[in-house]
DNA sequence: TCATTTTACTTGTATATACATCTATTATGG
DNA sequence: CCATAATAGATGTATATACAAGTAAAATGA
């Protein structure tokens, strides 16, 4: 009975899909020097130009807690600068012209996991797994 | 440009969606006093019976020394019970009374998310999103 | 039988993640 | 203007996760 638990629940089946995946875009990415979570969240902050951490967090849906963590590790590395805003409050974060280079050199890696992964499952099944996932993000109890 | 990274990637997706499905699972499990990932390897371990650590780690594909992390809060919880096996290396895990106990309770719990994440997509969808999901889980570079 | 390899796990280290709580600052109602 | 509430982040703590490297025991081959 309890095997049901394993082999049809949701959290389980998608957490193993999310470190099935990550590992491969890992291991795609790997030349770059970036992880697949760094690449998304410079991806993230190069859209945004530059962002407020808060609206970083609502793009990625991270928690804010966990925003604070994962950006003061890229800006270590030299890939982000966190900046006051006008608000005294509120920290701003950008992209530096490294984390810009770097995101850059790592585009192309990127660009074949992912077509790697679309081929994988075919163009019609990708959009619609796409799709499957973004409405399960706004279940709640 | 990069901004299909954070939208098309399919790495953030399945991650954000993993964020989503578990905060579900453990508001949806909080009576019972597990979080979704222990359910998981307690039912993992239910089914098992007696299970080898590496059995155990190939069932629910996480990596060893991540099991072995996971299963030691398990333990110092009471809800399982880890002793040597035959081979002096090998370690076999097993429910303790109270995980067996502790499983059961949270089950009524569980199918209630699981039949709501089931609901909120549609029988059918949901179908093909595990099987998806379990397609994906077989990519490698 | 003994050196070598393989197997099974553990440890060191590091990132990802989030809840509860704290601090600092801005906004607001009286 | 001031007390209070709301907002923006940071910190303490805890689990989840995995790679590299370590340890111990079993298997294997010469």
């Amino acid at each position: 009975m309890s095997g049901r638990i394993t082999w049809q629940c949701a959290c389980f089946n998608s957490r193993k899909a999310a470190r099935a995946i990550t590992k491969f875009y890992d291991d795609m990415l790997a030349p770059s020097g970036l992880k697949a979570t760094q690449l998304t969240m410079l991806g993230a902050i190069s859209i945004l130009g530059t962002a407020q951490m808060s609206e970083l967090a609502s793009l990625v849906a991270l928690d804010k807690t966990t925003l604070t963590r994962n950006l003061k590790l890229l800006q270590s590395d030299g890939l982000i600068a966190i900046a006051a805003g006008l608000d005294r409050r509120a920290r701003v974060v950008r992209l530096t012209r490294t984390g810009t280079d770097t995101l850059e050199r790592a585009l192309p890696f990127w660009r074949e996991a992912q077509q790697r992964m679309v081929e994988h499952l075919g163009e019609s099944r990708w959009r619609r797994l796409v799709a499957d996932l973004a409405e399960l993000n706004a279940i709640s109890p």
